[in-house]
DNA sequence: AAACTCACATACGCAACGTATGTCAAGTGA
DNA sequence: TCACTTGACATACGTTGCGTATGTGAGTTT
């Protein structure tokens, strides 16, 4: 057979320990996921992970990044359409309910990535969705669109708002019937943000 | 010595194995405090816990219980010096802000709670927080202060946002001079639900 | 006071993490 | 091509910590 190369397999198997860590911790949460089990689903022992990871939160760490990076490039997407800042930072907003109700987003990067890795603003992704929102918030402030406020502060009460929103839509037992109370609400909540609105 | 009731010492071990695991999952987080350690710290062995809780889920669930009843107290006392409802409602999300910079809180009800226990609208305690809020949200509604929005959209929007600042506010720098742009944006924002602006 | 209850301690099995060590294929230089 | 090195991963082990089954003695009942 062909020799493979060894940087080829390692990133091969390092894809394989984060396809598998989505899965188990999205199906199972952090701390229930035993890493025999999920490095065997793959044909790996746990060898492979403390290589690659360091230990179980590495992995987690590695499953969070590129969730997050998922999310932000989703945020884009849906942003992408609007005609002016406003309308974006709307969409963003929404978007971000959306992903909420997404299992691997809610368990992985809403529950279990803030309890066991700190606080999302120190992660090596750095929240990549939180960035987009505070360069939008940014320029609406500059634009004088928003009132003036701190831009991070701004930006963290929007999505912190938005997420918790949707935390209690996908908990909810009817999460299709709630997801658009929750987006009106949030739109209007917004809305205090706007300097002229008479 | 006086015979003691039994009743007597049961409700205060259960005190201690409480006010043991506040300290311990404030400290250290739920997964990494050791029952072992914790029961033996106020002089008991894990059979008292798993007696008096079940599990080491059971105690969590008690320990949030009564810091959750306690927030909610702290909610009333900062609302009620309040003039009118609407005063109320944002007084209690400063509140909300102020709470989560307490590390008991913040560790134990905001990250540890919902990784552990599910979405706090599920708990016993039901969240004795939200509750207040949605009470004064669907007065307000009611009396046409705020505009027409479900109510416990609006309340957990609200409650979310001023929770997820203030973990931003936690995790900052210098928190005390970030804690008042976090409760001036929520000022802003929550003033997105007042009907009448102009 | 004898029988009983139950709150808690003791002892055990098991699962899972992390580490220390082994191993064999991929790479390197002659 | 062949000895040699590297390193990605497997294997084996020690440790920790949860949950349960059983024991026990102080308190309670009759």
């Amino acid at each position: 057979m062909a020799a493979r190369r060894r940087s080829e397999t390692m990133e091969e198997n390092r894809g394989k320990l984060i396809a598998a860590g989505r899965k188990a911790f999205a199906a199972e949460g952090f701390a229930a996921s035993s890493m025999d089990e999920l490095t065997a689903s793959v044909g790996l022992t746990r060898g492979a992970l403390y290589h690659n990871f360091g230990d179980k939160k590495g992995l987690l760490a590695a499953v969070v990044a590129q969730v997050d990076g998922e999310m932000a490039a989703r945020a884009r997407a849906s942003s992408a359409g609007a005609g002016d800042d406003w309308e974006r930072l709307l969409a963003e907003g929404a978007a971000y309910i959306a992903m909420a109700l997404d299992p691997e987003v809610r368990r992985i990067v809403l529950l279990d990535g803030p309890a066991f890795l700190g606080d999302p603003s120190h992660w090596p992704s750095q929240n990549a969705c939180l960035q987009a929102t505070k360069q939008v918030v940014g320029k609406l402030i500059a634009a004088g669109v928003m009132k003036s406020a701190d831009i991070e502060a701004a930006a963290r009460l929007l999505s912190g708002a938005a997420l918790n929103a949707a935390l209690w839509v996908a908990a909810s037992d009817d999460p299709q019937s709630t997801l658009p109370k929750a987006t009106h609400a949030f739109r209007l909540m917004a809305e205090g943000f706007l300097s002229e609105k008479c």
